[in-house]
DNA sequence: AAGGTATTAATTGTCGACAATTTAAACTTA
DNA sequence: TAAGTTTAAATTGTCGACAATTAATACCTT
């Protein structure tokens, strides 16, 4: 008989289930920034009682979606430049760290895979010129497998977990496109091939130009929105 | 009649007292490493039911005092010496980065309380030679004011709330004392010294430095633990 | 007696209801 | 009418009980 795979075995709740939903309608913007988070209206609406949507809650407070006080409630939180600012100061420092441990841990293999996706992320954009959504996509896997090769559950933990869907919602919510998506793919290819050459310092300040590059790109389109 | 300051208005639950106490026994070792965390023994033993309580476990998972896996419980994380440089390595990026952000955010008083907070520490130091926990509770409180005065919230919160409680558990389960508590200040001192200056790249480089030496230090001792 | 299977016990996940607190509304008073 | 106070409604925090899942025990087979 099959076996199945021994970590697989991670089950499903409910409040996983609703805590996926509410998370995407939040960074997708269904969810009004600023808005109060109801937990009798969520409950109804997901048609479960308040314990696994608490607990649903406690996690999106943990990555920076929603914002807790004691006896008064959740509110989606509000996007700013200096919100983007502190998030993208601290994505420099970690993401520039997991580069020279990504050069140090990944395998070829690893290496290897990750620049077939890339270049199949220059095919999927050359079919679809200035489309959003896949650069989004790739340029978030890019960086997930960087950080997931970079060997440390602590540094994963953090950029993954707690920070990738506040990022994804600036990204999103600015309607991010443009003219940067081809720039950002010769970019993501230099990182790679740094650590490729096991050259984590060069990947290092590469990674670091990307993210502020990205980070000055998207404050451009803060500002010219007014707000 | 007296007006009470705002933000003080934060009403503190059942969970919040609960979740300290268990947090301060995980830190000092009184719940061993490794051991299963059982909510209805726990519960019993606080006098209280277990949705507070399993509010409470999912704040000690954020700040790496616990481990959960859905449908079979929590579990005290154990101490290792790739767990510790994990955690060395995010610290000194972070507070590297708090450097900088301190040396250009911090105010001309806080940079002179906290000079006084060393000064503090250097007469308590010098009347109970060798004892840990003041330098221990000082080096914290040194550390802790940087960051604050890095005025990033999420960097803030990253290493306060979610990285530190676990820094205090390697330091107090290793019983760290020794020679190094005065180098320890004098460190401290420079660093500080740096930010007065307005020079964040130096005091960025002490700090890496200044942590670099701390993990070292720890190392040893865990190897001379033998495990 | 060893290995595997079925049964039992214990633990976690979820539910609905109540208590404590906060927010909104109604009311009073100047 | 505006401000402050009192009352009512709604929301969050907590509780005890049940369902679903996992861990432990007893049982059977070879």
């Amino acid at each position: 008989m099959s076996e199945v795979s021994y970590n697989s075995r991670l089950a499903i709740t409910a409040a996983d289930r609703v805590l996926h939903e509410i998370q995407r309608a939040i960074v997708a913007g269904e969810i009004t920034p600023g808005s109060k988070i109801s937990e009798p209206e969520l409950a109804r609406r997901f048609d479960l009682s308040r314990a696994p949507l608490r607990e649903a809650l406690a996690r999106l407070e943990r990555c920076h979606l929603i914002e807790r006080l004691p006896n008064i409630g959740a509110r989606v939180v509000t996007l700013s430049i200096a919100g983007l600012s502190w998030l993208y100061q601290i994505r420099e420092e970690l993401e520039g760290l997991a580069c020279r441990l990504a050069a140090q841990h990944m395998t070829d293999q690893q290496i290897n895979e990750l620049c077939q996706l890339l270049d199949l992320h220059l095919a999927t954009q050359r079919v679809r010129e200035g489309e959003s959504y896949y650069q989004e996509a790739g340029d978030v896997d890019f960086h997930y497998r960087i950080i997931q090769g970079s060997n440390n559950p602590y540094l994963i933990n953090i950029l993954c977990d707690e920070l990738y869907y506040l990022v994804r919602m600036y990204r999103v919510q600015l309607g991010m496109n443009g003219p940067r998506v081809s720039r950002a793919f010769d970019e993501h290819k230099a990182i790679l091939t740094a650590i490729a050459n096991r050259d984590g310092e060069l990947a290092d300040l590469l990674m670091r130009r990307h993210i502020a590059a990205s980070r000055l790109n998207i404050e451009k389109h803060l500002h010219q929105l007014g707000k």
